[in-house]
DNA sequence: GCCAATGAAATACATCTGTATATACAGTTG
DNA sequence: CAACTGTATATACAGATGTATTTCATTGGC
């Protein structure tokens, strides 16, 4: 495949050389690809990779469980600013939901190893690193219900549990995403699409339940 | 903790003792806990458990992958006899959707290593094992399809996309229950609760919709 | 200019892994 | 009974893994 060659060249031996926390976390990235996972990862490996040697590894992490919670943590904040902005260039032609679904799916395609990290190793891995993962998800729903509350608000409709609504519109497209990421390259355009009509029938859902049962503006 | 104890108790070494796929498969089984994953699993692991040697193993798998994909289909199998059954159960007093997430929830809670196994671990793994996992997914889509379909025929009401409707319930339905392994005792209750809430909002809006997409403004 | 602190490297060890090879036993067939 | 076949075993090997211990080069303070 692409390189064989550690990210970093080692320099002469003895010599020191100075390693960050975060050429650590590139040189993981670098190993993550759409096809390897972060459970297969061994703290050799990763040292092998940065260039320095397996004890070296210790002095920027405790174990790879904190690597990976670190990893989780950036990729959560690298995902959250994609949908800031995407929800900022929606206007009226381009939906928030369809901005939003084609900002992620650009990025799914990008084969940014972070995204995968954070679709798809939810429920393997350690205590601390499923937390971190939830964590990261958290954040999403609520971000999505002050969206959903604001939006509700503008258009004079109703809103049913707007927590709930948040986290089950994450909770699909993250696990549609999950799958999302084997998928062939013509495949995408349609993928997309089913993702938008699902949060469609979603948001449709939480509406039409509203006006039924007493609407709820405000939670 | 449980036991050390090999499922299978060897017998005098050297001796014959005849070991069936099965009993292979029950000896993971047996290993796999709610804090154990099968990409972790070792064949000499598995050989130890059971009570044979390492190279006995491939008299009945050609791989650990082969050993997994089985479980898989097993677990999937299991759960789909489940929710057949609950779905039977379904009277005018419980809905299909109550009973439905009833069963699965009580499933989950009594930690069926098979229920786990196919929750969680659908996104890591080798791409036959995740091919065995969408394999079984779209079964339940392709069933709640129809039940859906039944049921707006039945109720007269429409049903906006049904294939995408099922999807979205599936995989949302799955995302849920992964996450809900973790869980402790008291939090199932309220955890059931959400699904069926949200399987009600997405009924609620494929119904909505099919009705000609008027109602999505405010009126 | 020396000396202690720091960060990395080298070596080493016990353990585990998958698998190759050769061997012993049971059951079936003749 | 003898030969064959299928199944399980024992032994062995090469490599990987996490980490403890020791050594070494560089750097900053005096």
């Amino acid at each position: 495949m692409s390189s064989h060659l550690p990210t970093v060249q080692p320099g002469s031996p003895g010599r020191k050389q100075v390693i960050s926390r975060d050429d650590i976390i590139q040189a993981t990235l670098h190993l993550l690809g759409p096809h390897r996972s972060v459970s297969t990862l061994s703290l050799r490996e990763v040292a092998r990779e940065a260039g320095i040697a397996p004890n070296s590894f210790y002095r920027h992490f405790r174990d790879l469980d904190e690597l990976t919670v670190a990893l989780i943590d950036l990729a959560g904040e690298s995902l959250r600013q994609l949908i800031a902005e995407a929800r900022q260039r929606a206007s009226a032609e381009h939906s928030v939901v369809q901005a939003c679904t084609d900002a992620f799916m650009d990025r799914l395609r990008a084969d940014d190893p972070l995204l995968h990290l954070l679709l798809r190793e939810g429920s393997v891995g350690s205590p601390a690193f499923k937390q971190a993962i939830e964590r990261q998800l958290t954040f999403f729903e609520e971000q999505l219900r002050l969206d959903l509350m604001h939006l509700a608000e503008m258009k004079q409709t109703g809103l049913h549990e707007p927590a709930l609504t948040a986290k089950a519109i994450t909770r699909l497209v993250f696990a549609m995403g999950a799958t999302a990421l084997d998928l062939s390259e013509d495949q995408y355009a349609e993928f997309s699409r089913q993702i938008v009509a699902m949060v469609r029938i979603i948001i449709s859902g939480t509406q039409t339940l509203a006006h039924g049962s007493g609407t709820q503006r405000a939670q």
